[in-house]
DNA sequence: ATGAGCCCCTAACACCGTTAGGGGCTGGTT
DNA sequence: AACCAGCCCCTAACGGTGTTAGGGGCTCAT
C-alpha cells in the first residue's frame, strides 16, 4: 500500500488510455521537442519539464523542501496538480528535474593555479552551491540520478584531475571522496543544532548554548568534551570547512610523486 | 541507562491545562521516574520515551523512513497516534528519539594498534552501523541534535585523537571531517543509482547499464567520462570507502610531527 | 471528597501523492 | 467531411499524513 506500487514498470502496457505512455523528454542529453510550435499562437508558454523544474525551485525557495507538494509546483505553472502527471511519473522525477536544475548553476572554479587551488576551488564552490539554494543539500542527498549538468562538471573535474598527474582510478574514485565529504558536510552544518532553532535565536546564541551544554557535561565521564567544549563549538563554519578540505587535499597530494607535489 | 533525554529547553510553561507542560523526563542526566510502579500490576509496561524509541525503530525497519508515521509507531506500542503527543513535542522530535538509538547500536572499535587504525575502524564501523539499519542515513542526514549515545562516541573518538598527539582544535575540527565524510558517502552510496532500481535489476545489472550509459556519452564533450566509465562504475563500494578514507589518513598524517607518524 | 496531574481516547482539520475517467483541441488519414 | 489518435488539462475521489481540541477515566495527595 504505501509505497509498493512500481506495477507499471515499462510493461502493463494495456494501451488503455488513462496510462502514462511515453511523456514528453524522457531522452538525457538529445532534444527531445519535434520542433516548436511552426505557427499559430507562438507566444504559448507551453509547459515543458523544463518549466516545471524552474516552478519547483522557486516553490523551494519559497517554502522549503517540507513545503514542496505536487499542488504548490501544479499552481506555480498555472495548472492543477493532476496534470503534472501527463510530464512527470511522480513526485519522485520531479526532485530529479529539481536536482538538475540546482546543479545547472554550477560553474567550475577558473582554470588557473596548482591542481590544490583547483580542487578547492571545486570543495567551496559546490557548498556554497548548496548553501545558496534553500534545502538543496537534503534535495541532492537521496539522490545520485546524475542529471546533465552534473556530468559537465563530473567531466571537467576528471580532467584537471588527471592532468595534475593522478592515475585513471584515482581520479575517478577522487570525485566520489569530495562530493560525499561536500555534502555530508552542508547536511551538517545546516542542520538546526538543537529544537532551538528556527525560532529566534540567533546563530551565536544557539552556539553558546550548545557550548555550555558540553561544558556542564559530568566530567568524570566526559572530560573531553567539557575540555574541548569551545574547539567543539567554533562558530566559524569557515574554518571548519577549510580544515576539512586541506586535510582531504594533504591526503590526495600523496598519491602524487612528489615533484608534482 | 541512560535514559535522558536532551530536548526541551523548559520554557513555555504557560501551565494552561491543555498545553503540552512538561512531559515525562526532563531531566538531564537524573533519573526521573519516582521509583517504578511499588506494588500492583508490577508488570504495566508503561509507556516510556525510550520505548517509543524502540517501537519507530521497529517500524523503520520494516517500512522504512518513508513509511514511518505517527500513526504506525502508535499501533507499535499499542495505542493511538494522538496520544504519541504526551510523550512527544512533534514527529521532529520522534526522530531525534530514533536517532539516538540507532547511535546506541554503535560502539568504538578496540584500542589496539595506531591512531590510524583506530580511526580507520571508527570510520568503517560508523559506516555499516548506517548501512545496517534501515534509512539510518536519512534519518540522520538533517540532524545534528546530539543524542546520549553520540556523547559518549564523541568523547572516546577524542580521547584517541589527542592521544595520537593532535592539538586540541584539530582533534576536535577532525571529529567533523570523519562524520561529514562517512555520512555523506553512506547517503550517497545508498541512493538508486537510477529509477531502475527498487525494482529486480540486481545491483550488477544496474551498475553496468549505468556504464554503459557513460560510454554511450558524446566522446567529443565527455571524453574522460567516456574514457573512466570503468573506474567511474567500480561496483565494489567497498574499494570506494577504503580509497576515501585512506586519503583522509593521509591528511590528517600531516597535521603530526613526523616521528609520529 | 476533592482536586491535580497523568495518560489515553475520539473527532476532526487541512493537506498530501496519486489515480480514474473525461473532455476539449490539434493535425493527419481515409 | 468524417474520423481517429495523440496531447494536455480538468474534476473527483481514494487513502493516507501530522497535528490539535476536547474529554474521560484513573491514581494519587490533600
Amino acid at each position: 500500500m504505501p509505497e509498493n506500487d512500481t506495477t507499471t514498470t515499462p510493461g502493463t502496457g494495456t494501451a488503455g488510455p488513462g496510462s502514462r505512455s511515453t511523456g514528453p523528454g524522457t531522452g538525457s542529453t538529445g532534444p527531445e521537442r519535434p520542433a516548436d510550435t511552426p505557427g499559430s499562437t507562438a507566444a504559448a508558454p507551453a509547459l515543458t519539464r523544463e518549466a516545471l523544474a524552474q516552478a519547483a525551485l522557486r516553490v523551494l525557495e519559497r517554502d522549503g523542501l517540507a513545503g514542496l507538494s505536487m499542488r504548490k509546483v501544479a499552481a506555480e505553472v498555472g495548472v492543477k496538480a493532476a496534470s503534472l502527471y501527463w510530464h512527470v511519473r511522480n513526485k519522485e522525477e520531479l526532485l530529479d528535474l529539481l536536482n538538475d536544475a540546482i546543479m545547472a548553476s554550477a560553474e567550475p572554479p577558473p582554470r588557473e593555479g596548482d591542481w590544490r587551488e583547483q580542487l578547492r576551488g571545486y570543495c567551496w564552490r559546490h557548498r556554497s552551491l548548496l548553501r545558496d539554494n534553500r534545502d538543496a543539500a537534503k534535495v541532492v542527498a537521496g539522490r545520485l540520478a546524475p542529471g546533465p549538468h552534473l556530468f559537465g562538471l563530473l567531466e571537467d573535474q576528471l580532467d584537471r584531475l588527471r592532468e595534475a598527474g593522478f592515475s585513471d582510478a584515482h581520479a575517478a574514485l577522487t570525485t566520489y571522496l569530495l562530493s560525499s565529504f561536500v555534502q555530508g558536510f552542508v547536511l551538517q552544518e545546516q542542520s538546526p543544532l538543537s529544537a532551538a532553532e528556527a525560532d529566534g535565536a540567533s546563530r551565536l546564541e544557539v552556539v553558546s548554548a550548545v557550548r555550555d551544554r558540553f561544558r556542564a557535561l559530568p566530567v568524570e565521564t566526559f572530560p573531553n568534551l567539557v575540555d574541548l567544549a569551545a574547539d567543539l563549538t567554533e562558530p566559524d563554519l569557515d574554518v571548519r570547512f577549510e580544515f576539512c578540505v586541506e586535510r582531504i587535499l594533504d591526503g590526495l597530494a600523496t598519491l602524487l610523486p612528489p615533484e608534482r607535489r
